[in-house]
DNA sequence: CCCGGTCCTTGATCCATCGCAAAGTCCGTC
DNA sequence: GACGGACTTTGCGATGGATCAAGGACCGGG
């Protein structure tokens, strides 16, 4: 777990044009636009010269839910949590963001959910209407976006069937091996899967209590499917993890 | 309850109109593509060559999880269900599509859900690659559909954070204000809401069972918020019902 | 007008998950 | 190295919605 707290290191230095948090292509290259979603190296030059950069602190807020969308971000280093609250408290955390992961790419006139960070995170900020402009005129990088979009489209689908009709075992399980596979395709992958978010945002996030994200791990770890680890999980059973989480 | 059905005539004369599936612009004049989320006129000028007429009859599938995507489609008349299911059964309906909805417009290579008609259907079909060869070149159409997706990406979250957090009231009385908003938007507002879907498709589409769905539209009924009668319901107390969905 | 099928409603009971309360753990700070 | 605060775990009892089991309403066809 420690390689992947490498990279962060000093969370801010400000004007140079290679601080910590870029990543390197293939070619060895700096890169602010660090994008797993795989666009073509093209268009990833064509965004970079429009970012700037962005660091937050530990629970920092990004944006709120409603508030005029202003910026297209795209995070470099460290998490993102979005979710919505209703009046009376109730939250549903729609979603993490990690490296690679665009948010507000939809660009409506309003932000369709809250974001803060879960630990320091530095991301790319583009400004709304030049991000949109560009984009307008590079009809290939407008259908790769688009697509970006229709596959976390197809992701909150999968989302509402594990909320409208999966048990609590199975929606944890899904959510273990989502998180593996995300943290495979952002080169990420490791033994002991790291939960940056606590047990309340996992509840949140699944539709369930605290408690009952608490116990369902517990009994995952007592049957030798997990060990519960600080920071995060190591699978043990990956078969049945998997079995759980089917589809 | 069957005090209900006495007063009530035969409020749902089938909303086809004739010729069935065109839509009337302001001009009166006869259009193939129904665009409620008001694409501009040029852009659907454009888009209308491009179509050709798809009829459903009652319960027919249009398309089915899983399979290559070569459509798009814009519904003209009638409504569709959108729908996933698991290997042991259990579906979760991710929503219905009315007469200007698109389907499949985040154009990936297979399609996230199956579709099939509740009652007869007609669409217009798009040859996706076609569709997406035409709307590469033109960004504003381009903008305007990410931006439909974008607003359907927007209403999959409230789905989310009413499947994950909201109680089994507020579900079906959130799906009740949401339809009429719908309707509204297509001109279609009346004093009875039309339920073209069956209880079942409601359960599987809040996360519930179809006795839930009875049981709270029942109690609904009984506590004059509602008033059931065949074929959908008539709101009685609106405020009520909007006080139980708000978010 | 009756028959059979499908859908909807209602009652009785069950159970997965919730909600509350009390420890327990971890971690940074003084 | 002990204190405080935030987070997590666990036990126990409560409950919203699920499940099981009858009926009831509606509709099309013969």
């Amino acid at each position: 777990m420690s390689i992947h707290l490498l990279p962060v290191g000093r969370p801010f230095v400000p004007p140079v044009p290679i601080p910590p948090s870029y990543l390197l292509d293939g070619v060895g290259k700096a890169r602010l636009v660090s994008l797993s979603t795989a666009l073509p190296l093209a268009e990833r030059d064509t965004l970079e010269p429009l970012s700037r950069r962005v660091s937050l602190d530990q629970k920092e807020t990004l944006f709120g839910q409603d508030e005029p969308a202003c910026s297209v971000f795209n995070v470099t280093s460290g998490a993102l949590r979005l979710y919505r609250i209703l009046p009376d408290g109730r939250r549903q955390v729609t979603g993490f963001a990690f490296p690679g992961d665009f948010v507000g790419l939809s660009m409506l006139d309003r932000y369709a959910v809250s974001a803060d960070s879960l630990g320091p995170v530095t991301a790319c900020r583009f400004e709304r209407l030049a991000f949109r402009d560009l984009v307008c005129r590079q009809p290939g990088l407008m259908m790769h976006l688009h697509e970006i979009t229709g596959q976390e489209l197809s992701r909150a689908k999968d989302m509402m069937m594990l909320l409208g009709r999966r048990t609590a075992d199975e929606r944890i399980a899904t959510f273990l091996t989502g998180l593996q596979e995300r943290y495979v395709r952002i080169g990420r992958s490791s033994v002991t899967l790291e939960l940056p978010m606590g047990r309340l945002d996992i509840a949140d996030h699944l539709g369930l209590t605290i408690e009952t994200v608490s116990r369902t791990l517990s009994r995952l770890d007592r049957d030798r499917c997990i060990l519960i680890v600080p920071g995060g999980v190591r699978v043990i059973d990956q078969s049945r993890l998997d079995l759980l989480s089917a589809h």
